[in-house]
RNA sequence: GGCGCUUUCGUCUAGCGGCUAGGACACAUGCCUCUCACGCAUGGAACACGAGUUCGAUUCUCGUAGGCGCUACCA
């Protein structure tokens, strides 16, 4: 057990977009297996047939390989322990609720969705147990020739696990340590459900992760109430020497309130819940996702790898490899973690100083070229290359950046009350002059040659500058004057300048 | 209601019996400066509460309170 191949899995069900808490749940699981060089399985949970989403599990297979989580196995990817969709697995799970059933560890249930619903409202608390089942309708209350009646009639049933009371169940939790849950509190589990003919997530997950080898399962804390449960299963099954060892993750809650992270959250306070932009098919809303909304995949990774775990120091920027490296379930904190978005935006703004320019420069380019500019790729990696330390996002360039290909029209009101001096059309005459007379127009022989001129007549270095400034931008920002001037050009320079001096006098 | 998990600055967290309780995001101020940013520096800001154990508890134990989850023929 102590050496076995290191296998965990990742198994969304397909009901809709991935959530980004089930993105962090398999970006640990990710994590995990490279740094133990096992395997990360994909397996699809589509055993709640009324919940299916078309477009579901396409979305998911996309949003990973978007992330750069890359599986072993699974669907889409194929293996040796498939099929790797539930669904497709129905004779399987038959097999074994029959060796529950023949070893008299589960039983046949006649009881209605309709007839427990009322056993509910009349006895409080009422659970389906050791203590209520020989009250109800089942093989343990009823002879074999009723039972085999009522099925050859077609009566519907389900398959219920036989819970013996009374024993304390122990979940060795790889975060939490040891959980202890009587078995008194469970109740007698559906295990196959007679309206679909299909397992419940609680059999066909421990039928497959047996199957398939999973030697750890490393999930969200929401299914912590039913790994005893769980544990349950693998007893029954006689697999308790394979069992794999658990992990169960803190949720991912609000940022602000009570509760966990939702939908709602990302809608009302304007950040994506989602990895890719999802339209939902019955009802035609569109979502935003990150990657959309212009985040790199990188900032989304390392921010996610660091809600609910830190290497135990204060670093914080960190690849994909550095990750897998120091990556340690043991140093996972046990607490919901609030989601923070801001702190996603910083992760972005770092990530961008660290990208290629040649890299933005092909996503910025759509943009620019939105606006109806046709500039070459290396022009728009100079731009981007002298803007990006001042953006969180990509698509925050061109509000900063469009007077390097669009000339300005107007002229801020409020920058040309301030910097247009009474003595700024002469100035900037000048200086035109002084700029159509060099041959060299490089940035640094223009800021030997201007600064000197500036220095010799005493004019000013923000005083020139300023009102410069508004000549090419039209109002007062951006990066230096000689980074603009030299991007420009010495033609289109001076033309700016000569328009702005006609039109501010 | 029952059961379980959980609790350090506003947020993410470090800490694993003795620390001026550290870092990051956010916020504020200052510096830099031809503008706007970036950057840099500085600052305010936390051990939920109550009992134990101990020479000594943020740290260990037990309560209480808050938070979260589960309690379906959903996963």
């Amino acid at each position: 057990m102590a050496d076995r191949k290191v296998r965990v899995r990742f198994a969304p069900s397909p009901t809709g977009p991935l959530h980004i808490g089930g993105v962090r749940t398999a970006l640990y699981n990710y994590l995990f297996a490279r740094q133990h060089g096992g395997d990360l399985i994909f397996r699809i949970e589509d055993t709640d047939s009324t919940r299916f989403v078309p477009g579901a599990e396409e979305y998911i297979i996309e949003s990973f390989q978007w992330l750069g989580i890359k599986f072993d196995e699974g669907v889409s990817y194929g293996g040796n322990y498939g099929p790797y969709r539930q669904s497709e697995r129905r004779e399987i799970y038959k097999q074994y609720v029959d060796q529950l059933l023949t070893a008299d560890k589960a039983y046949i249930a006649f009881d209605t969705p309709e007839e427990l619903s009322k056993k509910r409202e009349e006895i409080a608390n009422f659970q389906y147990d050791a203590s209520t089942r020989g009250l109800m309708r089942n093989s343990l209350t009823m002879s074999t020739e009723e039972v085999e009646r009522l099925i050859a009639d077609g009566h519907q049933y389900v398959v219920r696990f036989k819970i013996e009371p009374g024993r304390d169940v122990h979940v060795d939790d790889m975060i939490r340590g040891d959980v202890v849950i009587n078995s008194s509190i469970l109740d007698d589990k559906v295990l196959f459900k007679s309206a679909d003919q299909l397992p419940t997530y609680h059999l066909a997950n421990i039928v497959d992760d047996h199957l398939m080898e999973v030697s750890h399962v490393i999930r969200g804390e929401e299914w912590l109430p039913s790994a005893p449960l769980h544990v349950l299963l693998y007893e029954a099954f006689g697999w308790t020497e394979t069992m794999p060892r658990f992990a169960h993750l803190p949720l991912l809650l609000k940022p602000t309130g009570n509760g966990k992270l939702s939908k709602r959250d990302g809608d009302k306070l304007g950040f994506p819940v989602f990895p890719l932009e999802w339209h939902d098919p019955k009802s035609g809303e569109v979502s935003s996702g990150y990657r959309e909304s212009g985040y790199l995949p990188e900032a989304v990774v390392n921010f996610l790898a660091l809600l609910g775990w830190n290497p135990g120091n204060d670093e914080e920027v960190m690849s994909m490899d550095e990750l897998i490296r120091l990556f340690d379930l043991g140093k996972c904190s046990k607490a919901g973690a609030r989601f923070d978005f801001m702190k996603c935006r910083w992760f972005n703004h770092e990530y961008i100083q660290l990208s290629d320019n040649r890299r933005l420069a092909e996503q910025f380019m759509p943009i620019v070229r939105e606006h109806g500019v046709d500039e070459t790729i290396e022009r728009v990696e100079k731009v981007v290359e002298m803007m990006k330390n001042r953006v969180d996002f990509v698509k925050e360039l061109w509000d900063l950046c469009s007077f390097f290909f669009i000339a300005p029209e107007t002229y801020d009101e409020k920058t040309v009350k301030k910097r247009w001096k009474e003595d700024s059309a002469q100035v900037m005459s000048d200086l035109a002059t002084l700029l159509e007379g060099l041959d060299d127009f490089s940035l640094a022989h223009q800021e030997e040659v201007v600064t000197k001129w500036i220095e010799d007549n005493e004019l000013g270095m923000g005083n020139v500058m300023n009102a410069w400034r508004l000549t090419l931008v039209g109002e007062g920002k951006g990066p230096h004057m000689f980074d603009i001037s030299s991007f420009l050009g010495k033609e289109e320079t001076l033309r700016r300048m000569r328009r702005a001096i006609e039109v501010l006098k």
